[in-house]
RNA sequence: UGGGGCGUAGCCAAGUGGUAAGGCAAGGGACUUUGACUCCCUCAUCCGCUGGUUCGAGUCCAGCCGUCCCAG
């Protein structure tokens, strides 16, 4: 019998052939749906969301299928408590959350482990597009890209710790997502060719603006906008709807384009203004996480992403005074935007990641 | 009610006798395990109204309405 794995399945194929590749290398494998929230929470087409009960229903087939334990765990709880707590919050702080890497650290990687280890599990694994290796000569373990570049998840994943990532496997990190489908394809998963997920989970349709407001239990207050030397411009609906860098849903007819510049929560305006406006060149950063490196660090040579879908550009990092960072791109970047997750590389690994202040 | 200009889609706007460009906004889609950005598609049977000239009028003519400017 191998070592033990808790699998998270959440119904598509990424998971379903990471079951099938952790079987074929020997581990003892168990399959884990997580339940993150109540669907009747979700207002309708609930069907379409991730993590939906259909979705349950195929990791269930599935692991049925290669004959492992299916468990279904119920995190809505701390999912609740967490993740939503911290997304609804943020939105209404006028900055931009990304619900993913909460995710993943307090669910996925924090009460999810947290119980696999309990049940005395080695390791915790999921289809994420990443690598998790040591380092020979420092024993750290390192995080890098999944080798698709395409489908690289590494961004996700930059705040797990040391103690997270010696217990983490990811069996997908290696593969392309082409090759993934063919192997379920030869193994006959039923979910094979399956539309990839998108969208927030718990925001079917991607409207989470309309989440926040079912889950605050009123509409996001409506106000105005107004240009960079205060003057009025017109009127927003709903503070939540919109984010720094955003033109569509302005509803203004001009010429040069508007796009938001930021947000003020205490004063409830909204400042728009020029593309030009929207370049910096330095951002800083707090709740850092180091992997490849102990913190803090003096300047170092990095890439780095301000969002998930993003080319890296070259930058020079720096740890401040009581733990944040200080990063300068070589180039100006456009719309870096407060509560985005800042993600540092060094070659193929993740040198660290922070959330961005401003 | 003296003179002049202008009235084309939600906004801006081309068009000057031959069968309604373009931009913005909006809607839809693509991309995307976050929000954006980006890209693609759609969007005036009709040109303030009513008559007239013409084979044919947004385009010419007349009247009316509206609006802006100058002069009172």
């Amino acid at each position: 019998m191998g070592q033990s794995v808790f699998l998270g399945m959440s119904g598509g194929v990424d998971s379903s052939v990471s079951a099938l590749l952790l079987q074929q290398a020997g581990y003892d494998v168990s399959g884990v749906n997580l339940r993150l929230f109540h669907n009747e929470d979700l207002g309708e087409s609930q069907e379409k969301a991730c993590c939906s009960l259909a979705d349950a229903e195929d990791a269930r087939a599935v692991a049925a299928k290669l004959g492992i334990p299916f468990y279904v765990f119920d995190f809505s709880q701390v999912f609740r408590d967490t993740v939503i707590a911290d997304f609804v919050s943020e939105y209404e702080a006028g900055r931009t959350p990304n619900p993913c890497v909460v995710c993943n650290r307090a669910v996925k990687f924090g009460a999810l482990l947290q119980r696999a280890l309990t049940l005395h599990g080695q390791f915790l694994s999921t289809g994420h597009y990443a690598r998790v290796e040591q380092d020979e000569d420092t024993g750290r373990w390192l995080l890098k890209r999944g080798v698709d570049r395409s489908k690289d998840q590494s961004y996700f994943l930059y705040m797990l710790t040391q103690d997270h990532l010696s217990h983490t496997l990811f069996p997908l990190g290696s593969l392309r997502k082409t090759e993934v489908r063919e192997i379920a394809e030869q193994n006959g998963l039923i979910n094979a060719k399956k539309r990839d997920s998108q969208d927030i989970c718990f925001a079917p349709g991607g409207d989470y603006a309309a989440f926040i407001e079912r889950t605050v239990g009123h509409p996001s207050p409506d106000g105005d906008f107004v240009d960079e030397s205060g003057r009025t411009l017109g009127r927003y609906k709903g503070f939540v709807r919109y984010t720094r860098g955003q033109h569509k849903g302005l509803g203004l007819s001009v010429e040069p384009p508007l796009y938001v510049l930021d947000k003020d929560p205490t004063a409830g305006t909204i400042r728009l203004g020029p593309d030009a406006a929207l370049w910096t060149q330095t951002l800083t950063a707090e709740k850092m996480n180091w992997i490849s490196v102990p913190a803090p660090i003096g300047p170092m040579r990095v890439t780095a992403k301000t969002r998930y879908s993003q080319r890296e550009s070259s930058a020079v990092a720096e740890s401040l005074e009581g733990g944040g960072l200080r990063l300068t791109f070589d180039e100006p970047q456009r719309a870096v935007t407060p509560g985005q997750a800042v993600v540092l590389y060094d070659g193929e690994s993740v040198v660290g990641g922070g959330t961005i202040i401003k």
